[in-house]
DNA sequence: CCTACCGATCGGTAGG
DNA sequence: CCTACCGATCGGTAGG
């Protein structure tokens, strides 16, 4: 009994420096997740922090991990239902816009800041970042692909020009509220994706 | 003589280390760049490196100001000739995801990861990053507006939203490139804009 | 521009 | 999970 509570108690402890983790990345980036200030943060000992993960890279992997998974909820999760196509894609860079619109995480989309801080670098956490993304890119391709064949987008439609396009767009909100306070981004967005699928603008958002 | 002399190798000092600086953060961030690398770098003592700046915030800025005055002869003033409307617009387009493409730093667009490293701090880099990047989107928000008067963008268009599309598909070159590899990303990003703007997409790029 | 040095903090380990 | 500690590096200063 005491064993399961000590191991219960460890995720528990675990999952909330992870959470910490991504919070303080979502603002000053990866790098500025430092093991002295999680301890601080968390009332916990340096050593405390560090022992459930090894190194501080095995703690960049498992906070990216857990951003990663928020998105999925919050993104993919929410248009499983839709039908694929058109239809589904278009739910998609509804959820995406509204999730950047609100990421959950106080310094915005910790993918967006994640992306920009690694893409340059070498290494694992590169690696899952690129691996991670690459798997989102193939869903959004896979939708546009349905939707070509179902006539819902034009015949020349290029699937990876479209997907970098939206990619581009939804990342670009972040940066876009957070210096220039520009709160209408998520609906310009969500406007130029459109324009980029070659499909009616809704008529508001 | 000797005075004059001095005064020159010392801005030649200065401009050397900004430009390490630049090249290191478009890799790992400003974040990255430590006076002790510059140190190690230029092979010159840490008092040698900030004693021209005087604090490592002072610096930052400076690198700042040399990539967006290096980004402002690349991109603004290749275009300064062509007709003010569409024709500038486009122009601007062209040179930027150009510029994109070779931003002439190892690491990719110095604006572009610099943007998401600061853009959810406080402080004068934020500030000062976000006074740079305000000044180009009027020079585009003027662009687009003269189009709009002159009948060659439809009348109802929103200057806003295009400023923002244009940007976030510029910025987006870079870690399509650095992450997935997409080496045709500067010309969809071309693509999408066109698309943006409403205008027909060039023949090819 | 240098050497020599400051206190603070970094990631991480030993031992319990 | 803790205390106590390691060598390395951080930004910056004193004095020349």
């Amino acid at each position: 009994m005491a064993g399961r509570r000590s191991v219960a108690a460890a995720l528990d402890t675990r999952a909330a420096i992870v959470r910490c983790a991504a919070d303080i990345a979502s603002v000053e980036g990866m790098e500025g997740v430092t093991i002295g200030r999680l301890a601080a943060e968390l009332e916990m000992s340096k050593s405390g922090v560090i022992g459930h993960f090894g190194t501080k890279e095995q703690l960049q992997l498992a906070t990216l991990e857990y951003a990663a998974d928020r998105f999925r909820v919050r993104v993919w999760d929410p248009v499983s239902h839709r039908r694929p196509g058109l239809d589904r894609l278009l739910a998609i860079c509804e959820s995406w816009t509204r999730h950047e619109d609100d990421p959950g995480f106080p310094g915005g989309c910790f993918i967006a800041a994640v992306t920009f801080e690694w893409d340059g670098r070498t290494g694992p956490v590169h690696d899952a970042l690129a691996a991670t993304t690459k798997l989102w890119r193939r869903v959004l391709r896979r939708e546009i692909e349905t939707a070509v064949a179902a006539g819902e987008l034009a015949a020349d439609t290029d699937p990876g020009q479209v997907v970098f396009a939206l990619e581009a767009l939804a990342v670009g909100v972040n940066p876009a509220r957070q210096l220039h306070g520009d709160d209408l981004a998520p609906a310009w967005a969500l406007r130029a994706m459109h324009a980029v699928l070659g499909v009616p603008a809704p008529s508001s958002t």
